[in-house]
DNA sequence: AGATTACTCATACTAAAGTACCAAATCTTA
DNA sequence: TAAGATTTGGTACTTTAGTATGAGTAATCT
């Protein structure tokens, strides 16, 4: 939604600055008016494309959806990042352990690290608390 | 980003249009030219918080978002959906039982149920397929 | 009215999850 | 390279979660 916003802000401006160059070519020739539009259409479209990729390319982090920054602030690490979003999958320990090629204890030891970190008493806290404040997808 | 991109196809299918009205008006007096493309993009801003908004609310349906229909193809009951909206919030069965006023004996057996119904082995299994079929909000 | 479904609750288990410590190896980074 | 963070793993223990089974009550449908 924020992002949203941001494109359009971005995509406002951008036409205002294309409406000087149209401006001048226009009173020269007004018949190719339908092309120039055309082109800020064109214009539109790749800075769209150009600004969501660069959001993405910052804000997604491999396959989560945290941002650096966020994992940061909550002191999560990476690994223990990996297995909340295995968390919100719904796997058990066990299988979190067999898809990390870890152990189970280990997994354990993550999981408490990781209810610590995001103040929650179970896991099913944690996957709600990681999705309110965006961390996962969907 | 299915939904970004729905909204660009959406803008520039727009300003084709309007490129029709606006070429006939500027035949006639082409300084006005600038004032037509600023139209044009309030018109796109408006269509783009039309179309999220929209697309808002068609997501976002009621407090809780099962349709009746969808939990009686799932065989889900009222309560059941209850205690599976707490569970997603991360609630324990214990805490559960004291927000819908009975024993955690009962949730015990709902959620028994409910895993039964969405053929889940855990609690957090049921949540992800939930999600998985729209039934959550978020 | 009788059958069905939903909701409630209990007991007795088994299985997972979570806590508290401790400890070693590896990565990072100032 | 030394210090700190990360990752991994273990033991022992407590707490939740989940299963199986039975059963009573109320509401709904035929």
């Amino acid at each position: 939604m924020k992002r949203t916003i941001l494109i359009f802000s971005a995509l406002i401006i951008a036409l205002f600055s294309l409406m000087q160059l149209g401006k001048y070519v226009l009173v020269q020739n007004s018949s190719s008016a339908e092309w120039i539009i055309a082109g800020i259409a064109v214009a539109f479209f790749f800075i769209g494309i150009l600004i969501n990729r660069k959001s993405q390319q910052k804000e997604t982090l491999k396959a989560g959806k945290a941002s650096s920054s966020q994992l940061r602030e909550l002191g999560l690490s990476k690994r223990e990042y990996e297995v909340l979003i295995h968390l919100s999958e719904g796997h058990s320990n066990k299988e979190i352990a067999d898809l990390l090629f870890v152990t189970e204890s280990t997994i354990k030891t993550h999981v408490s690290n990781i209810l610590l970190k995001l103040d929650a008493r179970r896991r099913t806290e944690a996957i709600a608390k990681a999705r309110e404040l965006d961390l996962l997808v969907r």
